[in-house]
DNA sequence: GCGAGAAACTGACTGCACTCAGTTTCTCGA
DNA sequence: TCGAGAAACTGAGTGCAGTCAGTTTCTCGC
């Protein structure tokens, strides 16, 4: 019976399994019955691992859920990447963007409200998967304004990287928001809102302002051919 | 001895004391023994009152937690607010009052952590408290935007309650940034880039973009001289 | 193939936030 | 002054996240 160990060895498929098991059973009974009506036994349980191990895989069952979440959130947002609309303003590719990330939010806002309280407090295992999450989407983001400014369309003396950050701030107090309860607005509504907010920031890289802002702080800047 | 009822009937003065009792035991607690590590049941016992008592004035350990940080957050904001330094830009001010509760915030970093964490996420009691908290600051904020709006010093087609928003949102990423232990920096660190972040939002504000921005919208792309 | 050491796994156990049925304390109308 | 009903209080009890000492499973050098 013994097959030729493809790849990986036994020992490390088999870890494999049970996290992607874990996983598993973790998604289908939240679905069903919400976050905080699911307990960490019947997870393990059906995922047919004993009730610590579930905890040598995720050090809690908020990081479980940052975990899943987390998997989630990076197909949406490649999804959303890869469809930008074409010729669209900067604004419009943000609200695309975020937009989309919203939209899986909404999906199931029980499981989101808990997300959000729990993705930037995580512990070590996830919190630089996390981190890196927001760095590498930050960093996207930065591209897109890089890309614009490179066409003469935004001013060149602004960050782009910390443009992006700016934005990212805005969606999540605006995420914040809206899953702290605080507001009982339409999904709509919360739409318009981050709009006006982003609006409002990219004011800031208006083009016009270059010339006079730039003098201040002269800050050069390689032209792409 | 029945003494005359002075103000208060003596059930409700009762419960004034027993919630101050409750408070003042909780704060001596987390601040000695750390939040974590502070059992409910203690609290309840140093107050003098039941264990079930607790949460018959707070609706959990967090909702206490919440309790006790906006009472601080409130003198150290209108400490700041009475001592804005005078002939100081936007910015400046923007950094004295975000930058005090910053320094609150830095006194006990494990108690401010979990307080961020909660604070947009508090149940029904303390729900209203909070955002009223953050509504109030925000008009606080609007109100000097505004101010130089009138002298002519910031772009009057801004709405400045919007600004005010968006520089709560620019605050409370980056204090998460910092409390969510993504990045260990130096405070001084946090406040050079609370400041870039606030700079930029600033920009969208510099009067000379008044005349010339909202022109700008209605035209397509152009190219800068 | 064997055995020793390492890694993975287990589930009974612990500690704690929060609940609730029962008890005490207060209020107020008569 | 009394007593009935309401409000406040209590602490033993409950459920669950997370732990850890003991057990099983795997690996690898010989």
């Amino acid at each position: 019976m013994s097959t030729a160990p493809q790849e990986l060895p036994r020992r490390e498929r088999n870890k494999q399994e049970k996290r992607a098991a874990l996983l598993a059973s973790a998604r289908r009974l939240f679905a069903r019955k919400g976050f905080a009506a699911t307990t960490t036994a019947e997870i393990a349980e059906r995922a047919g691992v004993g009730a610590g191990t579930l905890f040598l895989y995720f050090a809690s069952k908020d990081d479980l859920l940052v975990a899943i979440f987390r998997a989630d959130m990076d197909a949406v947002v490649d999804r959303a990447f890869a469809t930008l609309p074409r010729r669209a303003s900067l604004l419009a590719e943000l609200l695309h963007v975020y937009g989309a990330m919203i939209a899986l939010h909404e999906r199931d806002p029980e499981l989101a409200r808990a997300f959000v309280k729990e993705m930037l407090f995580v512990s070590a295992p996830n919190r630089a998967s996390v981190f890196e999450y927001i760095d590498r989407l930050d960093e996207r983001i930065a591209e897109r304004v890089a890309l614009r400014q490179a066409r003469g369309e935004l001013d060149p003396s602004v960050a782009p990287l910390l443009v992006a950050e700016n934005c990212f701030a805005l969606y999540i107090a605006r995420l914040q928001k809206w899953l702290g309860g605080a507001e009982r607005l339409a999904s709509t509504e919360h739409l318009t809102r981050l709009r006006a907010a982003f609006a409002l920031q990219l004011r800031a890289l208006e083009p016009n302002v270059a010339a006079t802002a730039a003098k201040k702080r002269a800050m050069p800047r390689r032209r792409t051919a």
